[in-house]
RNA sequence: GCCGACGUAGCUCAGUUGGUAGAGCAGCUGAUUCGUAAUCAGCAGGUCAGGGGUUCGAGUCCCCUUGUCGGCUCCA
C-alpha cells in the first residue's frame, strides 16, 4: 500500500501527501490564508468535514464561504448551533430536521410552547455562548440500534424515527459539540467559532413531515454569515425587498388596494387600471398578429359543464359555487371548458387547425384564506389565457410559437425566469406512448430554441405534461407566471373532432397556455421588479406638468392639450405649492417625465424635462419632448430609472 | 384550512400597572407666487376591525367573528 497520495488541486496543480493525512493539516500546508477560510472541502464529489483524512488520490476543493456548498456546510452548522441554544433554554423541546435555505436556514422543533420574541433573544444570547466557546464538531459513526438507543434516551422520539428512514448500508453519523449531540449526515465546519455573525429571522408553524395531520412543529429561522459586514449587508436587503413589496407599493403608487369587503380580489384603481390595460392591450396586439382569435365566454356557468370536463370532482373545493333555481353553477375558475363548448360549436376541418382560442375574462378560483397573498395569490384574477387546438404533427411548431411569445414578453421587461418541464405525474390519464410523444415534443421545441431547463419528473398535470415558468418576487418566493400544458384528456371528455385530410374524424389536442401568467400576478411581479418604476409605456401617468406659479397655468393646459393629443398620459399640477414640493410627489409617484413651466419655458415654447431619478434635463423644445416620449412609449424602451430599480442595486 | 403574531385618524405610528385617545404627514381654509425631493399658520379629522364578556370604569384583560402579516398545507 503507497504511504503517498496524490491529490490534484482545481488549478490542476498536483500535491503529494502522506496517506491518512486531515485535510486540514493538508489545507494548512496550501497556505495560510485558505486554511484560515477553509469550512469544509469537496473531495472528487463528495463535500466532506476538514478532519476527514486522505487516503487515496484524489480531486480536491478547498471550500470556503466563497463557495455555495461551503456557505451550505456553513449555515448547516449555524441550525446546530441554534438546536443546540434552543436545548439549553427548553429541554423538553424534541429536534426533527435542520436544513441550510440558500441565505438562511431553519430547525423544525417539537417546543413545549410557542416561541416569543423575548425567546428568540434569549436563543440568539446562547447561540453568542456557543460561538464564542467554540465547541469542535466532532464526527462519529454509529451503529443504528445504538443511534436510536442514544435519541431514545434523551427523549428525542423524532430523531428516532429519523435513525429508522436511513436506508441499510448508510453509515449513520452524529455530530457532537460540547454536550450537544444531533443525528447528521454532515459535513459541519470544523468548530462552532466559525460562524461570526447571525441573526435569528422568524418563526413560523411547520408539519412533521409536511403533513397537516401530523403535529405542528416550530419553525425558527436564521441566517448567518462569515463577516458582520456581510449580515448587516443582507438584512439591509431584506429591508429593500420589503420597500419594493408590491403589496406596500400598490397602494402608495395608487395602483390597486385590497380591502375587507372583498378578500382575494384587488380593487383596481384608475392608474393601476390603466397599466393593466396597457399589458392587456400589448398581449392582445401579439396575438392578433399571430392569428389569434378572442372570445368572451360566460363567467357564471352550469355546474353540468363542469361535471363534463370533470372539474365538478377534480376542483371543486376551489370553485365558487351557486345554487339557483334548484340548478347548480359555478363562476368559472378557468376557460378551458367554455372553450371546448365554442370548439365544439361548429363542424372542424384540418385546414382550420390551430384554432388559437384567447380570452382576457374574468376567474375567480376559492384559495383558503392562509394562502391569499396580494396580488400574487388572489381568488379573482384574469389570465391571458388561450387554448390551442391543434393536430398532433402541429404540436412542436405551437410549442415554438408559444416560447417566442414568452421570450419577446419577457425580453421588454428584462425579467429573468427559470423553465421546467414537468412530466407524467403517477395518477395520470391516457396512454404512456402518447404522453412520452408530448413530453419529447416539449423537449424538442426547449433544444431546437437553445433554451435551459429543469426537469420536473412526476409533476405534470393529471391531463398532460407541461412546462412552467418561474419568476422570483422580490422577496426571493417564486412563483409561476407563464405555462405551456399539453391535454389530450379534455379533448376526449368534450369529444372534440375535427375531420382530417383524408375524411376520417380525427381528436386534437389542446395546448393551455398564459404567457403573463395572471394579470394580477404578473403586474405584482413587475411592480417588484421595478420597485415601481414602471416602463413609461405601461403608465398610468406618462408625464405630470409642474407650473411654476399660478402665471404658468394656461400655460400648462396648452402643453397638456399638446401631450394628450400625441397620445401622452398626462396630468396637471394646478396646486399652488413650491416646485420643489410638486416635484418631490411627483418622483415618489415615479412618474416618467416631469416637466417644469416657468417664464423661460413658456417664452421659449419649450419644456424642461425632469426624468424620474435623473436630474434636471434642461430645457427642450416641445416638438423635441414629443420626439423622444413618443419614441421611447412606442419602442417599449426601459429608461434609466427602471433598469437601475430592475437591477435591484443600490444607488 | 392549520400554527403564531397583528389590526388605534386617509398614511406612518405613540398610548404608562385598566382611569375616558395623541403626534407627524396627507386633507380643508388662509397667507405666500416661489426654478428641480417637504413654505408658514389655523382648522377639521377616531363606534380604537366587528360582536360579546369581566370591571365602578376597557384601546388596554378574556372569548368569538373578521381581515392582514409570517410560515405550513394546497396550487388543473
Amino acid at each position: 500500500m503507497s504511504s503517498i497520495v496524490h491529490v490534484t488541486l482545481p488549478d490542476g496543480s498536483v500535491r503529494e501527501y502522506p496517506a491518512g493525512i486531515s485535510l486540514g493539516e493538508a489545507v494548512a500546508q496550501i497556505g495560510r490564508g485558505l486554511a484560515k477560510a477553509a469550512l469544509a472541502a469537496k473531495v472528487d464529489d463528495q463535500v466532506v468535514d476538514l478532519s476527514a483524512k486522505l487516503e487515496k488520490d484524489c480531486a480536491l476543493k478547498i471550500l470556503t464561504f466563497k463557495d455555495e456548498e461551503g456557505r451550505e456546510v456553513f449555515r448547516h452548522t449555524s441550525t446546530h448551533i441554534m438546536a443546540q441554544a434552543v436545548k439549553r433554554l427548553f429541554p423538553e423541546a424534541k429536534l426533527t430536521v435542520g436544513p441550510a435555505l440558500e441565505d438562511t436556514f431553519y430547525y423544525d422543533i417539537d417546543m413545549p410552547r410557542p416561541l416569543t420574541p423575548d425567546d428568540m433573544a434569549a436563543v440568539e444570547k446562547e447561540m453568542a455562548r456557543i460561538i464564542e466557546a467554540d465547541y469542535p464538531l466532532v464526527r462519529s459513526e454509529v451503529p443504528r440500534e445504538k443511534a436510536k438507543a442514544f435519541f431514545a434516551e434523551k427523549g428525542e422520539s423524532y430523531k428516532v424515527l429519523l435513525v429508522d428512514k436511513i436506508p441499510e448500508g448508510e453509515d449513520i453519523s452524529m455530530y457532537t459539540q460540547g454536550e450537544f449531540t444531533d443525528l447528521c449526515a454532515g459535513p459541519h465546519v470544523p468548530s462552532t467559532g466559525r460562524v461570526k455573525a447571525f441573526k435569528l429571522l422568524s418563526v413560523a408553524g411547520a408539519y412533521w413531515e409536511a403533513n397537516q395531520a401530523n403535529k405542528q412543529l416550530q419553525r425558527i429561522y436564521g441566517t448567518a454569515f462569515e463577516s458582520k459586514a456581510d449580515l448587516e449587508q443582507y438584512l439591509f436587503q431584506l429591508e429593500e425587498a420589503k420597500r419594493r413589496d408590491h403589496r406596500k407599493l400598490g397602494p402608495e403608487l395608487g395602483l390597486f388596494q385590497f380591502k375587507e369587503e372583498a378578500p382575494g380580489f384587488a380593487f383596481w384603481l384608475d392608474k393601476g387600471y390603466k397599466l393593466y390595460r396597457s399589458l392587456e392591450n400589448w398581449s392582445r396586439e401579439i396575438q392578433d398578429e399571430l392569428g389569434y382569435q378572442e372570445v368572451r365566454t360566460p363567467w357564471i356557468v352550469s355546474s353540468k359543464l363542469y361535471e363534463t370536463s370533470g372539474h365538478w370532482f377534480h376542483y371543486r373545493e376551489n370553485m365558487f359555487t351557486i345554487r339557483s333555481e334548484d340548478q347548480d353553477f359555478a363562476t368559472k375558475p378557468m376557460n378551458c371548458p367554455n372553450h371546448c363548448v365554442v370548439f365544439k360549436s361548429d363542424l372542424r376541418s384540418y385546414r382550420d387547425l390551430p384554432i388559437k382560442m384567447a380570452e382576457y375574462g374574468p376567474l375567480s378560483r376559492y384559495e383558503s384564506s392562509g394562502t391569499l397573498h396580494g396580488l400574487m395569490r388572489v381568488r379573482g384574477l384574469h389570465q391571458d389565457d388561450a387554448h390551442l387546438f391543434v393536430r398532433e404533427d402541429q404540436i412542436e411548431e405551437q410549442i415554438r410559437e408559444v416560447l417566442g411569445i414568452v421570450d419577446t414578453i419577457y425580453s421588454v421587461f428584462g425579467l429573468k425566469y427559470e423553465i421546467k418541464l414537468s412530466t407524467r405525474p403517477e395518477d395520470f390519464m391516457g396512454e404512456i406512448e402518447v404522453w412520452d410523444a408530448a413530453e419529447a415534443s416539449l423537449a424538442r421545441a426547449l433544444d431546437a430554441m437553445g433554451r435551459t431547463y429543469r426537469l420536473n419528473p412526476g409533476d405534470g398535470a393529471f391531463y398532460g405534461p407541461k412546462l412552467d415558468f418561474d419568476v422570483t418576487d422580490a422577496l426571493g418566493r417564486k412563483w409561476q407566471l407563464a405555462t405551456c400544458q399539453l391535454d389530450f384528456q379534455l379533448p376526449l371528455k368534450f369529444n372534440l373532432e375535427y375531420i382530417a385530410e383524408d375524411g376520417k374524424v380525427r381528436r386534437p389536442v389542446m395546448i393551455h397556455r398564459a404567457i403573463m401568467g395572471s394579470l394580477e400576478r404578473f403586474i405584482g411581479i413587475l411592480t417588484e421588479h421595478f420597485a415601481g418604476a414602471f416602463p413609461a409605456w405601461m403608465c398610468g401617468v406618462q408625464a405630470r406638468i409642474l407650473p411654476l406659479t399660478d402665471r404658468h397655468l394656461a400655460y400648462g393646459q396648452e402643453i397638456q392639450a399638446k401631450l394628450k393629443a400625441a397620445g401622452i398620459k398626462v396630468e396637471l399640477d394646478t396646486r399652488n405649492e413650491k416646485i420643489g414640493y410638486k416635484i418631490r410627489e411627483a418622483e415618489m409617484q415615479k412618474i416618467p417625465y416631469i416637466l417644469v413651466l416657468g417664464d423661460k419655458e413658456q417664452e421659449a415654447g419649450a419644456v424642461a424635462v425632469r426624468r424620474r431619478g435623473q436630474k434636471d434635463l434642461g430645457a427642450m423644445p416641445l416638438a423635441a419632448f414629443l420626439d423622444l416620449a413618443g419614441s421611447e412609449i412606442a419602442g417599449k424602451v426601459l429608461d434609466e430609472a427602471a433598469v437601475k430599480a430592475a437591477s435591484g442595486k443600490k444607488e
